[in-house]
DNA sequence: ATCGAAATTCAACGGGTGTTGATATTTCCT
DNA sequence: AGGAAATATCAACACCCGTTGAATTTCGAT
């Protein structure tokens, strides 16, 4: 593995400071957290092996750091826009398929890219779809920086469902949860499962077929 | 972390070639292949560190050793299955949810323990959970070994969804395999979210969530 | 232009890694 | 019981890891 930054698709412009959080974030979706050294993410960010400690200290913070350079961005775009969508929806709610829709539709890294000019953002997804079915860093990151979106989602989905019983609202968003991550984490799978007819980078298609697909699922176990 | 069999809830009986595999298999469905060290699996297995070369060879053939001890006996009991359900639906073939079952009832590892006495089960789905959504086993090891088994699980598929594209079917199989996934990994992130209300160790219940909430979304998807 | 702070490099450390060859022990067949 | 083959232990190797403190360069404010 002899990777620099622009075999990973990155900017080589910006600061030595964020080139490494760049590398990092892009390594570490790959790999995980034990599978990068340091010293990769210093060759691949082209800067001195010192420096990624200099600036960001121990190797788990600067794995934080990355975590926590795009979250709050993330959170915040999430809640903007479920809190819109119940604005527009009036009292009775917004529908199952618009709730779930705005959960999902601020994580697509192209309109990400679209709007900030940063191609970091589809390794950051693929990095917290790692984070999230890690069963060593699913349990603290995510429910300490993600937790009170998914609950206000949950509350949203209680009351377009309003006959759900908890296990079953809490089993889709599971299941929910699992698709999405697999769907970030670019594994070719489907590519090749399709012979080349389908493409797991087409994200537009994905959540054409999300949004109906897991409104449907919601929509059967919830319904006696 | 000084884990020794015991507290991986593991027997002790078995020969300390045996250990080796079981020990492997608990620690890697947790860290991941590289936050994993022999010498960790080697004190688990309360066995020399060079007994683990001596058997299996480089960390990467244990690794190997540890995925296909079950992966055979799986494929062979999932076809089976899937068979045996296609014979009995006569010409027009089962249903989207008799063929959802098929699919998934046999990964059961709680069944799989009362049936094989092995408690092992339990960390060997987690650990293909775990090569299912990583970027780097994903593409090879998925595809070399159960691609077979979901290609006739899709054929099955587009007959009982005759009016179903491509990319909606292998989408929605993307969707399917991703919560699989997330349901077998560990991560107590829903008894946390629903404050113990539900268990994700209560995968009885997972079942009887899953198979109506992702033959709803195929349907669905398909129907156009 | 100068000085001080920030950024960056350099060299090195203590420690853990996978792996191996030589040695000891157990197992099993006749 | 004896002896070969399989199993297990031991000690050591060469290598890579994260981290650090001192030395050097860069940069911005005066």
């Amino acid at each position: 593995m002899s990777n620099n930054l622009g075999e990973l698709g990155l900017e080589q412009n910006p600061s030595k400071r964020e080139r490494i959080l760049d590398a990092a974030e892009a390594l570490f979706a790959i790999h995980g957290y034990d599978g990068v050294t340091i010293r990769q993410i210093a060759h691949a960010a082209q800067v001195d092996v010192a420096l990624a400690s200099y600036h960001y200290g121990k190797k788990r913070e600067l794995f934080d750091a990355v975590f926590f350079r795009r979250a709050e961005v993330l959170n915040t775009l999430r809640l903007e826009r479920l809190t819109r969508c119940e604005v527009e929806a009036g009292p009775e709610g917004p529908s199952v398929e618009t709730i779930i829709e705005a959960f999902i539709r601020p994580l697509n890294p192209c309109e990400l890219e679209e709007q900030t000019g940063d191609p970091g953002w589809h390794n950051y997804m693929a990095l917290v779809a790692y984070i999230n079915n890690s069963p060593v860093w699913g349990q603290t990151m995510m429910t300490k920086h993600f937790d009170p979106l998914v609950q206000r989602f949950i509350k949203a989905l209680k009351k377009a469902l309003p006959n759900a019983s908890d296990e079953h609202i809490y089993w889709g968003y599971n299941f929910f949860s699992g698709a999405i991550s697999l769907t970030f984490t670019r594994t070719g799978r489907i590519d090749r499962l399709s012979d080349g007819v389908v493409s797991s980078n087409d994200l537009d298609m994905a959540y054409r077929c999300m949004v109906p697909f897991m409104a449907a699922g919601f929509k059967k176990i919830c319904e006696n």
